[in-house]
DNA sequence: ACGCTTTTGAGAATCGTTCTCGTTACCCGA
DNA sequence: TCGGGTAACGAGAACGATTCTCAAAAGCGT
């Protein structure tokens, strides 16, 4: 199930946070709990407005600062989804992840999976003089929509 | 040779906007001889500073639209180099072109091609509900320096 | 050369993100 | 349980990249 997950990923980033020494904030928490609820990638500004209205209102400067956190901690993964802003998705523990199709015209954002790909991108990774730990992979076209 | 593939870059690009209706103007025509020069992603504010210094000096405003015009024509490729600023790279007409893998840390940019990699993009592309016209494909890790 | 339209560039405005700093909340040790 | 030392917080200022504004300066068809 679903929520079972989301349950689980934020559980998982929390202790995470305590292994790597940080305290119990509340701002904190509620940016992890926020982010445990999609299951695709969501905008800063997108979860400050909704953490905005919360009993004591979390800062804008809080939202960032968490996101950066869990980023460094290998918990959430930023995605370019348009012009300038970032997206940030939960990275799941197992590894399991997908990658999204964009359409240029009205930005909506289909995401999937595909394991050959996977492959492809495992085998190059190993050839590269980099320590490579993560993948970005972006199609870009026109939604059946938007195509007309 | 390099170089003779530049030239025609330019020739090309500087054709597609005469038949996309273009006058012919001194700041775009600059903004793609320096395209033309680049093998690599260049960012807007590297082109603005090379044209900044020119005899007819070239506008911050026109560098941008100018890579905004040639991004809609399909002449250029927009990719996200680092943390909120974009990169841009001329495409190449035979479709032949290569992806980067960036260091975290220290912003090294490496290209790198891959076949069986274009392989399975193509046939993920199929199978979306979407018109797909590009990718971008970005690793990210550490570079052999950075990896210590 | 004329007149209409596009192009251009200096500077202002935007917008997402980061920084600053005084206040608040944790956590650990006494 | 009660401080005291620090980490966390939030409001707002600062930033940096990009976009917008608008008046002046070219293109281009006639
Ligand atoms: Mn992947
Ligand atoms: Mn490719
Ligand atoms: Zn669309
Ligand atoms: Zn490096």
């Amino acid at each position: 199930m679903s929520t079972q997950t989301q349950s689980e990923w934020a559980e998982h980033a929390l202790a995470a946070l305590a292994d790597a020494g940080y305290r119990r904030g509340g701002a904190r928490t509620a940016v992890v709990e926020a982010l445990a609820e999609h299951d695709c990638a969501v905008t800063a500004l997108d979860l400050d407005e909704e953490l905005r209205r919360r009993k004591p209102a979390v800062g804008r400067a809080s939202v960032y600062r968490a996101l950066e956190q869990l980023e460094q901690l290998g918990l959430v993964q930023r995605i370019e989804v348009c012009r300038g802003t970032a997206g940030f998705e939960r990275i799941d523990p197992t590894g399991h992840h997908h990658h999204h199709a964009i359409c240029r015209d009205c930005g909506k954002m289909v995401p999937f999976e595909d394991q050959s790909l996977e492959k492809a991108l495992a085998q190059v990774a190993g050839t590269m003089p980099f320590d490579v730990t993560e993948h970005d992979v972006v199609l870009r076209g026109r939604c059946e929509h938007c195509a007309r």
